[in-house]
DNA sequence: GGAGGTCTCTGACTACAGTCAAGGAATGGC
DNA sequence: GCCATTCCTTGACTGTAGTCAGAGACCTCC
């Protein structure tokens, strides 16, 4: 913990300071920031989200970036009242010259470091950056019928028809009523307001639950995240006298079979008629579990 | 390189900016530093100094924490130019009161993480501010005579004075004209502009060269810095047409002579009279070391 | 006993970051 | 077609951070 705090203290003292400043040089900070988020175009009302901006504020800013001829305001034509704001050549070049300064100063900073030292420091920050991200990641109980849960749901579906050489159709997904109260349960995770993995849990037979649908974003994979939805999904079971949980999964899921026998699931014969089944899983739920 | 950069703006979004910012709560961030940077007291001319403030805004701000009775200003005995900033009891407590909200802060941000998980991000951090500390420090010619140089050399004869069960001599130390220009050479190894090292090589006899005083401040040790200095002296020796050099050890000082054999030093016979001399080391140079 | 330098304080600024409220234009639901 | 809502803009502010120059008190060195 002391370690935590003091690694924050030289870590913003060293670098965060710098990086910022560095990289506005010629130009406010918050204009920088500002043409550094429009990226390849956004509306307005997505940067305000996103930057958490006043209105007034994020007018005049970008007003300025359009009268230095960095950006241009364009009306789409599906909604007259939002504004895309779009970089032009100069605010992209712009941009590339800021990741150019970021570039030579973090070059800058690494100097007097050897190639593995180097290769270490990677690593170390790898690691960090993997622990702090699962660190602020919530597991939520939400409607399996909310926006999120459907989002989620959608791109889960998306993922899938992808990876399954027959496609998936839809259709097979829960329907909100079955994970709902105490027939069930809807778990989002949710990293910085921005859900990033599900799973839910429906009730198969009395004292049998079953897990579908656990799913992380494609950007939030390797954290460890899925066991934490699984740990989460076995809790909401057990809350719900459902000991036994089971869930089917695609043959070609290899990681996530793997997965789930690391968890304590043991495969079982066929228990339903899913089209897309091709291993079948069981475990027993004691106390401790999803603790 | 890519990862480093990528590392830096996650660190300094999730955990940087929001320090700073709960840190100072209901008081501007400037004083909030101050307060914390002025501790158990100092004067402004070193609160300047340290904090790269404008003179007119380090005055305006102290006396802004004085009317909110959180320091006391005192004119030192010795010079009556020079204003000592001490926090009052009411000061000491908003700085514990700070201590105190940071600490949840950070205790916030680790609640999703497991024992074992904490310990592996704990882990992580200290190797990357241990390889960033060390990537920050510059090693430098300086002047024997000069004041880092001298700053050194004291801080090495302490230092061995009270770990020699003999104690030390100064006068043991070697001479500013030994280690200057085709004579020798002086390294002085500094982080952020602070002298936390040194090492000095001087002529012993027609090719052979002798490696002295090689110091790591107590703050700035087990980051690899006594090799670096050593490098650097090998570097230098060559550079003078010294192809061998010796050194010799205090038979207290075991980590100081394991290194010298892991950077490729081999034991000899006692070479000069040197009163605390307890192991005698060789190593013969080549183009390659030291680069 | 100056002369030159150091240290602090004060006044007068500037720029940036951010807030609040009013209002116009457009949209969507009824 | 109306009304509430959304989205953006504009004007009028506030507070913080920071700079610059001048002046007075004091110190050190010669």
């Amino acid at each position: 913990m002391a370690a935590f705090r003091r690694f924050n203290r030289y870590f913003t003292r060293r670098i965060g300071v710098l990086d910022d400043h560095y990289l506005g040089q010629d130009r406010p900070l918050g204009e920088a920031r500002l043409l550094f988020e429009i990226g390849e175009g956004a509306s307005l009302r997505e940067l305000r989200r996103r930057l958490g901006l006043d209105a007034g504020y994020l007018s005049r800013m970008t007003k300025a970036l359009q009268a230095q001829g960095l950006v241009r305001l364009v009306v789409p034509a599906h909604d007259n009242r939002l504004r895309l704001v779009e970089p032009t050549p100069a605010g992209r070049a712009e941009v590339a010259e800021q990741q150019r300064r970021a570039d030579a100063l973090a070059a800058g900073l690494l100097e007097g470091l050897g190639p593995a030292q180097r290769a270490e420091l990677t690593a170390a920050m790898a690691t960090a950056e993997r622990l702090l991200r699962l660190a602020g990641i919530t597991v939520e109980t939400v409607d399996g019928a909310s926006a999120d849960a459907r989002a989620c749901l959608d791109a889960y579906a998306a993922d899938i028809d992808a990876r399954f050489p027959e496609g998936y159709d839809k259709a097979a997904l829960v329907r909100p009523e079955e994970v709902t109260g105490d027939a069930g349960a809807f778990l989002v995770a949710y990293e910085e307001q921005r859900p990033v993995g599900c799973g839910a849990l429906r009730r198969l037979a009395p004292g049998v639950g079953e897990i579908r649908h656990v799913w992380v974003h494609p950007e939030a994979r390797r954290l460890g995240l899925a066991r934490r939805l699984l740990a989460g999904l076995e809790q909401a079971a057990l809350a719900r006298g459902l000991a036994v949980v089971r869930l089917d999964t695609h043959a070609v899921l290899t990681e996530a079979q793997a997965m789930y026998r690391a968890c304590g699931y043991a495969e079982i014969p066929r228990y339903n008629d899913d089209v897309y089944g091709g291993h079948w899983f069981e475990k027993r739920l004691r106390a401790e579990d999803g603790a």
